[in-house]
DNA sequence: ACTCTATTTAGAATTTATTCTAATTAGACA
DNA sequence: TGTCTAATTAGAATAAATTCTAAATAGAGT
């Protein structure tokens, strides 16, 4: 089931920019922090909100953290709303 | 296009209940209070954060004012994150 | 062990969201 | 015009989210 975070995950405009950058694959705080104006902890805490609501995960290669988008989750998320609109597709 | 507010109004859970509720038909404030445990201002805050986002649209009818789902755009929510996330679904 | 780089945690300030009570608006109907 | 019902707006209190600077952690490499 759908963990209810996953919403206000989504609600935030640079947590949808990483999502989106992450879709071509795993990318670094630092990779990610040069699109955005706002401070690394600040982004950090970004990072926590999408942990939390299982959007994404990290993985510890060496220095860096590699930032992961979880696509099951994704579409966890695309189905809740299908469900909650009442809206069907077929996949 | 579609409105960015749309993220914030599905953030809350008694927002995504009234939208559940709405695709069954158009409700008043009145139908919908009876399921919240919230004031009637309060929901009535909630009504003008979806219709801000243009998720729901309101009509009046004597003395009732309905609420309506707005397929619409709820299809674009599901489009914008089908985008966002880079997974297809055919119609 | 020391140091460099990458990133997070701590703690506080600011902004935004949520909620309430009291007062107001809008239409229906006698 | 009153008056009743349905729902909103105003204004304030509380809670939650966002952001910052400063300090801490974790691993790599010398």
């Amino acid at each position: 089931m759908l963990n209810k975070d996953a919403y206000k995950a989504i609600a935030h405009p640079i947590r949808r920019d990483i999502l989106k950058r992450l879709r071509s694959g795993p990318k670094t705080a630092g990779d990610l922090a040069q699109h955005y104006d706002i401070s690394k902890p600040s982004l950090s805490s970004h990072f926590a909100v999408l942990k939390e609501a299982d959007l994404v995960f990290s993985r510890r290669d060496g220095t860096h953290i590699y930032y992961n988008l979880n696509l099951t989750v994704a579409n966890e998320v695309l189905a809740a709303l299908m469900e909650l609109f009442g809206i069907e597709k077929e996949t």
